[in-house]
Order: structure tokens, then sequence, then C-alpha cells
DNA sequence: GTCAGTTTCATACGGCCGTAAGACTGCCCT
DNA sequence: AGGGCAGTCTTACGGCCGTATGAAACTGAC
């Protein structure tokens, strides 16, 4: 349950052009959204040509999808592993702190301060309410990731009945989703700005304890 | 604690058009967001011409603001006037779950399946996130409304430090903003189709338990 | 040195956008 | 009767958008 930062490298040097649009495009998604970026402020953040954008990914829209699928495979991975890992520790049946921290950890990890990844999380979050039609399908159907997390949940507390624990997860995700600046700036300001946004671990262990509260009861 | 609805007429006869306009535009903005409904959209489903709603609100940013404006402070004054009844009831200083009542029950009133406030919340939810920048300012700078929630918390958990209670009313408010038809949706094929979504009176009870939970541990 | 393949470049096209301008309509007041 | 006026209509303007096109530049193999 710590938040040391693992390794992450990934080599990804094939195309110079396709990585900086890429990096870009992400960028600018996630700190104005969508539609009120268009393929000339990418391009032009990048320092790349115009056409680069459709020569490298088709359209605005499947650039949009490629940055999604990318960042949500990385993250479905990193939550994968560390469940995998609490399996390990509990002998196939993790309590349910553990699990949700192996849902908390890695959005936490790449909300730190210094992390690069911060954007990528602030992307995430926003491609999950304004992205396309075909991301809101994806988020809507391909439930397979989460069906990790209600079954070790379901498993942790077999007493509950399964619906409880559906409705219990879907608000422990609200809390998770609502990470985003502006909310955070808001309640900080309510808190003059008395809520230290910079210690995660701290942040992390404050969640598991609303989140375990709220399940356990 | 009750989830009946109450008295809320307002006449609002002045200029048909307008009204039409206003309606319009809310339902397409909540369904489709901002950026993705053009003014010609929202006069053709009203059914009025395209310079309304330049006449009438002054411009598409305008008309946004106008809607988000009376539909933010008709909730506030809800939840207001929920909080004042509960400090009534409990000579100034009522428990964590009647507070929170008092923040959850509003929104959950519109979003009854029935009602057709529902679409109004949508478009709280939607603004909240893709808003102009006028509107994320006032959601930034303007929180008296929920100082009066925090205060409340904190009179009744006052052994809990002030910072405590602002990180913990962020998570009860990420738990009620995540309340989206997409998301329900999402969960609601994980539990496939088990979750009930009509019950809003089943809902706050569950919503509380959880809330309560995290906050009095 | 040539050529095929890949990538970058400048430019343009059609389309939709928000907004403005000005003519027109109906109604009330004197 | 007639003038004023709030509201509605048609129409158009300038602008930015996503995408397509074809030429130019580059790369490596032979």
């Amino acid at each position: 349950m710590s938040l040391e930062v693992e390794g992450a490298d990934e080599a990804q040097t094939e195309a110079v052009t396709k990585n900086l649009v890429f990096m870009a495009a992400e960028r600018l998604f996630a700190l104005h959204g969508f539609q009120n970026v268009s393929v000339r402020d990418i391009t032009a953040e990048a320092g790349v040509n115009l056409a680069s954008v459709n020569y490298h990914f088709g359209s605005k829209d499947a650039l949009l999808f490629e940055i999604f699928r990318r960042r949500t495979t990385e993250l479905n991975r990193e939550r994968a592993r560390l469940l995998h890992e609490a399996n390990d520790r509990h002998g196939g049946k993790p309590p349910v702190r553990e699990i949700l921290a192996a849902l908390f950890i890695p959005p936490l990890r790449w909300m730190a301060p210094e992390n690069d990844r911060r954007i990528s999380l602030q992307f995430l979050i926003r491609a999950r309410s304004e992205g396309t039609e075909e991301i809101r399908t994806i988020l809507r159907t391909d439930v397979t990731h989460l069906r990790r997390f209600s079954d070790a949940l379901t498993a942790a507390r077999p007493d509950l009945p399964d619906v409880e624990v559906y409705w219990r997860l879907h608000f422990v995700l609200g809390m998770l989703h609502n990470n985003r600046f502006s909310e955070f700036d808001r309640m900080n300001a309510l808190a003059e700005g008395r809520m230290g946004e910079g210690d995660t671990a701290a942040l992390l262990e404050r969640m598991l304890d609303f989140a375990e509260a709220g399940f356990i009861r």
C-alpha cells in the first residue's frame, strides 16, 4: 500500500512527430477539453505541420481515441497488477482496504505533483465525460476491468448483497473521479488554502479511511 | 428526510419565445454538451427563429450562463431551506446525517425519473466541468453556499480538525456529482441491470449510509 | 546515382459556426 | 389615424474548423 513510483519506461522512439502530436494533444485536451482544442492548436503546440494529425492518426477523433486507449490500458494494467499482488499477499481473498488501495494507488501516483503523468490523469477524467460517442460506448460496454474489483469486493464481503457492492463501488469511483483540479481548488478555497494538495500519501490514507468506512459498515 | 415533492411553481409567463429557447437549450446542453450544440440546433428544437438567442440573451455564452445561474440558485435555495429546517429541528446543531440529507435530497428529488427537473440536474453536472471560463470562475470563487454546510459539519463534529471536514465534504460531493446517466449505466451494466435506478428514496438512504459512515468514523 | 517509400510541407476546399443588420409584423397608446 | 416599439423574420458576413491534395524533402538500399 505504498506510493513509491515503479519503473514506467516505454521506449516509444518511433516517429518523433507522432509522439510530439500525441503529447501535445493529450496536454491540450486535458487542459481545455476536446471540443475547445483545434487540430491547429495541437500542431502549433507540438511544433509540427498541420497535416501531421491526419497523416499519423487518421482524424482528430481517432487521435483522441488512441490517447484514451493507451492511457486507459496503462492505468488498468497498474491496477490489475496491484490487485494481483494483494491477492498473493492474502491467499486470494484480500480485505476491502487492500482492494480499494489497488483501485486508488495508480491514479494517485499519477496525480503526484512532480509526476509528468499528472496530465494523463486529467485527460482520462475529462475524456470520461466529454469524450466521443465511441469512447462513451466503450466505457459503458467494457466493464471487464471493473469486474475484477467488484468480484474481489463481493468475496471480501460475502454477507453483502451483490447490488449493494455495486452501489458502493459506484460511490467510491465518484470520490475518485472528482479529484480534478477545479473541484479541488473549489474545496481548497473553502478551506482557505489549508488542504495541502501535495501530500498524496496522506490523501491515499484519507480516501481509504473514508471509503473503507462506507464499505465495512 | 423525506423525498416528497414540494410546491415548485414559478410563473414565468413572460416572453414565450425566450422560455422556449431556455428550455430547449437546457435540454440540449444537458444531453450533448455546450460545444456540441449550436445556436441553430437550439432554435430548431425550440421551433423559433435563429436570431432569438441573440435577441433575448445576448449571446450563446450568456444563454448558458443564465441557465446555470437560475438552476444553481434554485438548487442552493432548496438545500439552504432543508438545512435551515434541520437546524430548527435540532436546536441549531443537527447531526451529520441530517446535514448530508439537506445536501443530497434536492438533487435526488430532481433526479427522480418522473421529474421534469431531471434534465436540469444533468445540465448542472455538465456545466460544472464543461462550462465557460466565467462559470468555472464563479464555481471556484463563490463558495458561500458550501460554507453553510462545512460550518454545520464542523459543528456536528467539533473533535474533527477543520481540514478533515473539508476533505470528507470533498469526497461526499464527488459521490453526488458522479450520479450522471453514463456513470450509472456503466455500473448498472456491471451489475447486469440489477441496480434498479428508479427508487430514489432507497438511493438516498444508501448514499446517506455510505457518506455518514465515512464521516462518523 | 537512382529510385521507391515514407514523412513533411504549403495550401485550399467546403462547411458549419456565432453574430449582426435590416426589413417586416402586430399591438398598444394617444 | 398614426407613431412608437417590442418582437420576429430573412439573410449574410467573416471566421475558424477538420480534412484532402499534391508537391517537396528526406531516407536508405542497391
